[in-house]
DNA sequence: CCGGATGTGGGTTTATTAACCCACGAATAC
DNA sequence: GTATTCGTGGGTTAATAAACCCACATCCGG
């Protein structure tokens, strides 16, 4: 993947995070408890900092309580072009 | 994650990922061409022997021209336990 | 006013992923 | 029968994710 496309990609997936999160009206140091991930790592995911490995995906599916393609499914377009 | 339960994760990945190539009837090496990534590499995906981040998640999709979201998409009852 | 939780930004070290490469034997195709 | 493609297993090095920690300003409730 390019560059530019990774970076973008890394801001969708942040921006899914932090959509789930505030729905389920978590701060990011309760999720952090939850998921076990330290709380200010969490905002470094949901800035789109860090290419997160599945393993932490999952591990913030669980504190999230959602299935791990959830935090995916945001809209891939821009992976087309 | 422990330990044990990140490694059923990789494994039910993997799994998922060796379905969807065959389904699509792609060598290693074919899948590699089109996802940019080392055939080798693919392998030991598809063995759950790497948690990959989400940027070579999103390559392999692109290559096998699926959503990220149909890569996670096992069964994930394992992680309720 | 004060204690607690929160968002933010900035660190560190260690393990491991990314991105490569090579060699072999078996199966497949020409 | 030889050229190609395949799965397999085994490497290397550089980048970075994981797993931590800390300080501070703000906001809110008691």
């Amino acid at each position: 993947m390019q560059r530019k496309k990774k970076k973008e990609a890394l801001i969708q997936f942040g921006k899914r995070l932090s959509q789930i999160r505030k729905a389920k009206k978590l701060s990011f140091r309760q999720l952090a408890v939850l998921c076990d991930v330290d709380y200010s790592d969490i905002k470094k995911f949901e800035k789109g900092e860090v290419n997160i490995t599945i393993a932490t995906l999952m591990d913030l599916a669980i504190g999230l309580g959602v299935h791990p393609k959830e935090l995916l499914g945001f809209n891939d377009d821009f992976l087309k072009e």
